[in-house]
RNA sequence: CGGGGCGUAGCGCAGUCAGGUCAGCGCGCUUGGCUUGGGUCCAAGAGGUCGGCGGUUCGAGUCCGCCCGCCCCGACCA
């Protein structure tokens, strides 16, 4: 392709709209285009990189057996899948299935912000299996995940799995990401901050003293509390009040050092709707906010965190103004209607799995894997003749933000830097100067390396060198060539890889060995990298060692 | 869908408070010339019903009203 030709163009400045790296940088280099807002054109580039990513999906699906399908509406409406599930599963024999389908999907209701990573329009790729029964989508679900982080592996994307209650999400950490997760520094436990776990740290335990009521002015806080009567935020109770959507009031009580996790909350009581109680309500349930005590509280429902069992003599409030008790002990004194983990995680809290610290970090999903979807009437006849409910998994990642998200992990200042695999071309080869000396080398350079079926971008513009080695970094291609009348009086060819600093000069017949050396490197082919961790993919990208041959510059991300 | 902000040339912006030499700047684009290894320089040029409708006024980009669109923060999702 013909750089003065391509459709689509560079920008040289950035967009005021743009407000993430990754959506700045797609469409300075012309890979996108918003013809209004919160959906884009995919320009000449732009289709290219998706039609690679495609592919890469295509391929993984298609290992573990699936069948693309495409569907009008979508796929993971309910009635959708039913319907097929109805009219075309009868038999035992026909289980397990996995189908999928790569198109575009609408969520009109949401207000696009960042590009791509949340786009009104996007392009999903989903997938469903089906299964007689839990045991198979069990056994089933390892080869979908694995397929799911070959996908990601191929695009070169960093991913954090993400352990929900019916499977995983793959997540990227990312400033513009709309959700807070907890990561484990040393092992590889990530949850969302919500529901993530942690090692709550013990009180010793002492011998439980006789309950004692003291007056405690002024002391609505755990904080001034503790301050006051002159023990630790962790020696002490916290009373907070929630109400359901009926009006019942919930009394809930949690060591004073921990905050409440309201989606922990709700999963502990199965009730999805919750609010904070007013305090009339509060009144009404015979407490007193501020005092509030689980001692001796009647009509109530009372949800106690598991962190009431660390630690012992605690000072919890006396229900009364003004006044606080002060060793109250655990199922001594009060009792829970539940007692369960609904305290909330925070950065340096311990990991649940090896006590090292947690992180937070926000970060956005590029991809999920639930288990037990339903589909109504989803029926199969198995061995005996008898009706049974198909069992079905689902299974999704957006391609359009995926490519958001290798955007946001493989840029530097100048532009994108794209991972050889979904590049949407091999080669940017660059001609300086207009001298017809350099002109018809490179012409014959570009036709050759079409010959050799190459994917080349040929900036055959009229433009000064800053403009074609700019335009060449904000594109991103991996592998930059340079034609001049400097390197052809040496019938010379510089080659460069765009995330490295320096380039080399080599012979101009020898390139076509070099380049098949180079591309014939891409990670999923090359042996010295199919044994590396998924976690340290990023750093080889960054330590490129050395190649061997003429040739010195690292072949890793090819 | 709530709260805040913004709509002026393809892009980025100034001008609006204090109505009248106010249709401007930079980039990009076109033409010619000089350059030719990191967004060169010079010259000439094209391009805008100032988001829309209505109002106030001798006169509106500027003031008022309504509408539309967009951006940010929430809510919600993938």
């Amino acid at each position: 392709m013909r750089l003065s030709t391509l459709f689509g163009h560079t920008l040289r400045q950035v967009p005021s709209k743009a407000q993430t790296t990754s959506h700045q940088l797609l469409l300075r280099a012309g890979i996108i285009r918003p013809p209004a807002a919160g959906i884009y054109t995919y320009l000449a580039l732009g289709r290219r990189v998706l039609r690679k990513i495609e592919e890469i999906a295509r391929q993984e699906m298609e290992a573990i057996g699936g069948q693309e399908l495409l569907m009008p509406l979508t796929l993971t409406a309910e009635e959708i899948v039913a319907d097929l599930c109805r009219k075309e599963i009868e038999s035992y024999r026909q289980l397990p299935t996995l189908i999928y389908q790569i198109h575009t999907k609408f969520r009109d209701e949401y207000r696009s912000r960042v590009g791509l990573m949340e786009a009104r329009e996007f392009i999903a790729k989903e997938a469903l299996s089906f299964h007689l029964d839990s045991k198979g989508l069990n056994d089933f679900y390892p080869r979908i995940y694995q397929a799911y982080v070959n996908i990601f592996h191929s695009c070169r994307l960093e991913t954090v799995a993400v352990e929900t209650e019916v499977g995983h999400e793959f997540i990227i950490p990312c400033e513009a990401g709309k959700h807070t997760f907890m990561l484990c520094s040393e092992c590889d436990y990530a949850a969302h901050a919500e529901e993530a776990e942690f090692a709550k740290t013990e009180v010793p335990q002492e011998v439980e003293r006789a309950v004692e009521k003291v007056a405690t002015p002024d002391c609505k806080t755990i904080a001034a509390l503790a301050d006051y009567v002159g023990v630790p935020t962790k020696r002490t109770l916290k009373a907070v009040f929630y109400a359901t959507e009926g009006g019942e009031v919930v009394f809930v009580v949690i060591r004073g050092d921990f905050k409440i996790s309201e989606t922990k909350l709700k999963n502990a009581l199965g009730s999805a709707d919750l609010r904070a109680a007013t305090e009339e309500e509060i009144f009404a349930a015979g407490a007193v906010p501020g005092y509030a005590s689980p001692v001796a509280v009647g009509g109530v429902k009372l949800v106690a965190d598991n962190s009431v069992l660390l630690g012992s003599n605690f000072v919890a409030g006396a229900n009364e103004d003004g006044y606080h008790l002060m060793n109250v002990n655990y199922p001594r004194d009060f009792r829970a209607d539940i007692l369960a983990d609904i305290a909330q995680a925070q950065a340096g809290y311990a990991c649940p799995r090896c006590r090292s610290q947690l992180t937070e970090t926000p970060g956005i999903e590029v991809g999920y894997l639930k288990c037990g979807e339903r589909a109504a009437g989803a029926l199969y006849l198995d061995q005996d003749g008898k009706a049974k409910p198909i069992v079905i998994g689902s299974y999704g990642i957006d391609l359009a933000r995926l490519i958001a998200a290798v955007v946001e992990q493989h840029q530097d200042q100048r532009g994108i830097i794209w991972p050889a695999s979904i590049a949407p071309y091999q080669i940017h080869l660059v001609v300086l100067g207009a001298d017809e000396g350099a002109m018809a080398k490179a012409e014959e350079v570009y036709a050759n390396l079409n010959a050799l079926a190459y994917e080349v971008l040929y900036d055959d513009r009229d433009e000064s060198a800053g403009v074609k080695f700019n335009d060449a970094d904000l594109i991103g291609v991996p592998l930059r060539l340079t034609l001049s009348h400097r390197t052809l009086k040496e019938n010379a060819i510089e080659i460069k890889l765009r995330w490295k600093e320096g380039y080399e000069t080599i012979a101009l017949d020898v390139l076509p060995r070099e380049l098949e050396r180079l591309l014939a490197l891409r990670w999923r082919k090359h042996p010295d990298l199919q044994a590396v961790p998924p976690g340290e993919l990023m750093s080889l990208f960054t330590n490129s060692q050395q190649g061997t041959t003429t040739c010195t510059i690292c072949p890793n991300m090819l």
